[in-house]
DNA sequence: AATGAATGAGGGTTCATTCAT
DNA sequence: GATGAATGAACCCTCATTCAT
């Protein structure tokens, strides 16, 4: 009565179309939460809004990182994808990167907390580490090599500097109008250019 | 009611001796303890470390913010004092700013948690923010005009603006040996440069 | 999110009988506590005598108010219920108003510190009031009218301000021996009483 | 130096305009703040308002009661002296018990708190007990036997409890405008009447 | 597999009371 | 004799996490 044949593998999916639509609402309700609330959000609210009880939460994602990760997963991927893409077509491996950096924007500044999270030095978030800025770091780092290898900028951070920077600057923006996180980055940016190519 | 005649000007302190000891006591727990938890320490905490009842810290610093603001009061109006002289003495505005920013940075990467605190929203720390920065943007904002009028920078952003994102950059920097903040720093105030002055 | 097919109607109470019998644990352990410390016992006194943990308490009971109600519902409501009855069964509309306040000094004096919180202007008891008195008010206000209708009670005060009264004269009676509530109850309704009816 | 013989009984009065003075000060502000918080207010408020320290409250009276007794101490005097006054020019023993009681319940209600703590069981308010009781249960009581001698009441309760009864009438009060405490002191005092006398 | 009730540690805050000056 | 700083126990409440159903 629990799906045909449990006796030779049981890994299989008997019911998994449940858990995977209860998985979807779950990251729904997460994102929706982390927008309002924060990636710090109580894990209560996040099972409310998704109309599950908490213990639920924790089979899926054991930690919270998990959550954020699987969360902004399919951002993260098109965000690692663009940049080989950005580096074929534009005009300049500079130029690519300025784009790409304000990709990287675009993604943290719609993401209430994501960037604060992101430079924690917490443990628990050691996998978001792992997972966000491992598949992203290459990315910046072939870009930050091409735009040295043109010649275009001066004496480059390294690549994980450089986001955890661009990160930072992202952080804990808030809507206060005295503050544009994008002019500071572009301004950053700026600053990597030879100083000479005026 | 204290004593007929307060001719000597005593008056006021027959036992003050005792308690400004106690506070200094606090002042130096607290900062160590901001040094080592951040500013958002247990009270308990600080109080243990000072060997003084919790109680006692609510008297001397009804909020926390008055906590913070005390410790680090001093160093603040240094750096505000710094600006000026820095103008006076220094070979160019830009120079100056730099310089400024320069000492800006060393007051945040050494004040664990403080840049984080400073950017907050929270509205019980509209105090340290009317401390802060209202005391510092003022003098940064005199640095940014020096340099605007001699044209060494191009279009810059606001006083307040600059000094949020040095803040950011310097945020949870902890000792990640991949992440340096003066650097990324540098690299921001370059980017103030007027790209044609190579 | 509960199964597929809701159809037996037992959807929602999967393990609710474990809850629900803490829940009247709770409820007893209350009413102990209050009888003994008043309703103003620490929340941590009714969790012990309970066996349970405090914050087990918020879910139930999220304000005191609400565990005070809870706690004395059904008492509340039966004396609720008495009023109509005791006017259609008693010898007169006084009689029954004077058994109805009997039945509701019982229901004060049994309660140590109930007559003093319902006194309370408190906000945090706002709801007491909504529950208690402006279910019982009416029912007294029944009674008095029909006593004054049959001219057996002179100028009388309002159903509220005679509960009240009745209240006060029960709160705080502890088991001092020089004080019997229920007899300065009897004088207070006599008072009521018209004069010339001797 | 220290006055004359301070060997022979030191308990004389060197300085003790100043501490009356003080004294005086105290009550003035202990009154004043009974009857804005009640007389449960902090003990910092009323050293506060009197401009001392708290410790010298404690000096003039180690305990709580011990200041009420004293903040009223003559009004509960004169309270007391009325009731032989009222015998003796009043038209009727009862007559002379109602005026009396008419007194008890001003003074009550303008006493913030009051009536509620004459009424409590807390053993640091016995003093309070034997001072105000003790010094107006027999004036009460004397009212009380001569109304009874004279026919006018019948089966009278205590004195202690027609005290208790009454303050308890008014205590929590407050400014409800649905509850008038006289007017059921009034309907408490008509029931004490001897029903037939129409 | 999902639920959501229970847990209990932990934080902020207040206030009566004591004690060194 | 007066001061007011220090104390620390006590309270309320929140939240991440576990566990019985």
């Amino acid at each position: 009565m629990n799906g045909g044949e449990r006796g030779v593998e049981r890994a299989t999916r008997p019911k998994r179309a449940d858990a995977r639509r209860n998985q979807e609402a779950l990251l729904d309700a997460a994102a929706a939460v982390f927008v309002t609330s924060g990636v710090d959000a109580p894990v209560r609210a996040i099972a409310a809004r998704a109309g599950v009880g908490t213990a639920t939460i924790y089979r899926h994602f054991p930690t919270r990182a998990d959550l954020i990760v699987a969360v902004y997963r399919h951002q993260v991927e098109a965000l690692a994808e663009a940049g080989p893409a950005l580096l074929a077509d534009g005009p300049s491996p500079y130029a690519a990167l300025g784009r790409w950096i304000d990709l990287f924007v675009d993604f943290l500044v719609t993401k209430h907390g994501l960037a604060t999270v992101l430079q924690s030095e917490d443990d628990r978030f050691a996998s978001l580490h792992s997972s966000f800025l491992e598949r992203l770091v290459p990315v910046c780092a072939e870009l930050l090599d091409a735009a040295t290898g043109s010649a275009e900028i001066r004496s480059a951070p390294g690549a994980y500097e450089l986001m955890r920077g661009v990160g930072n600057l992202c952080a804990g923006a808030g809507d206060d109008p005295r503050y544009d996180a994008r002019r500071l980055v572009g301004i950053l940016v700026a600053g990597l250019r030879r100083p000479s190519s005026g």
